[in-house]
DNA sequence: TAATTAGGCTAAAGGTTATTAGCTTAATTG
DNA sequence: CAATTAAGCTAATAACCTTTAGCCTAATTA
């Protein structure tokens, strides 16, 4: 792992836990272990950081939720479809990288329109378009009742957001997050599937 | 309105869009009209602004959401339902003051154990806490079908609050964020109101 | 009316922070 | 091997930021 990479991490961690303004390059250096005028030899200042991290989150959420890749093979059933979508949030939420992220881009989603617009597509567009494909994959199949694909997204996606949103900031709450997903998503499936 | 307030509303204003770290005290006294050491007749310090807006934010959640208050009469059809609905969203979304106090409280949810927990209550508890309650009045009178409560009421409101957290951050969408939020709670209606 | 208080000001202290200059050393390259 | 580059360091600068000290004036109070 280059200097580079790890002034990113550590930067990325100390942004996440403190936000940009509130995270001294001296603080970034000395986790990295080297002195502060040493960062600037891999970067032109604290900004030319900040800008490197947000287009890794944007490729790192295009690489998670961008491609088709990561929907796998459509589930077949309204078991395996519930146990499918409990392992992503899982993942989701407790993975430290995208957790790190998605605390950067809520501290920093008002900074401009370039963090406005990933943390929206992050948020909004980004799971929910996942999931829009696979209903709408399952429901050709009939495993879905007949329904506009995208709302069913929206609902079954945005309760899961807020919960992990209040996991993020209150991590003792994880495990009761965590169970109001599973009762949310049993219910969503109860609903709107098939038999 | 007395010096205080003004500091405080300025404060308000200038944490929300840029954050405490981000905002400086002499930018508060200049939106005020006076000079930065003046502040310090009023608060005794920084932190001491953070402090008293914050317990403002709590005290006006409380009042909002907190009693029974603003639940208002139950509403006696389904049409009536969504229109309360809409209605109450469009304030939440629109009104300056609570869009600030929203805005404040996104930003610095990380700060501190209080801040994480007043957030929560804002973005989960609270307006989901009223919906529960309309809605469960709503099915004792046979108007929403027999189900758990707290779950539709999670299920209407968490899809309002990330449209609502998209137009704070791109003001551009907020007409597109309406139309979606009633989209989705006509839908919502449509599944589990009964007739 | 005299004394006190409230609330503004200027000047400045004291701290922190990002950044630059310039030196050193080890590695790489011609 | 000589020369260059990469990447660290110390020292220092310059800006900024919060806060204090101390002064002044107008209002309030005894």
């Amino acid at each position: 792992m280059t200097t580079r990479d790890r002034i990113l991490n550590e930067a990325l961690t100390l942004f996440s836990e403190n936000g940009y303004d509130g995270t001294g390059v001296e603080q970034i250096a000395e986790k990295v272990g080297i002195k502060a005028p040493s960062l600037y030899k891999h970067f032109k200042g604290k900004e030319d950081i900040l800008y490197a991290l947000i287009d890794i989150t944007e490729a790192r959420y295009e690489e998670f939720f961008g491609s088709n890749r990561h929907i796998g093979k459509l589930p077949e059933s309204k078991e395996e479809f519930m146990q499918t979508a409990i392992k992503k949030v899982s993942f989701t939420m407790n993975d430290p990288m995208i957790r790190k992220m998605r605390k950067f881009l809520v501290r920093e989603q008002f900074r401009n329109e370039r963090f406005a617009e990933i943390t929206t597509k992050h948020q909004l567009h980004g799971i929910q378009g996942m999931y829009m494909k696979i209903i709408e994959g399952m429901m050709s199949k009939g495993l879905f009742k007949e329904d506009d694909p995208e709302l069913l997204a929206t609902e079954v996606t945005a309760p899961v957001a807020l919960w992990i949103a209040k996991a993020d900031r209150q991590p003792q709450c994880t495990r009761e997050s965590m169970e109001n997903i599973e009762k949310h998503v049993r219910h969503f499936c109860d609903v709107y599937m098939t038999e």
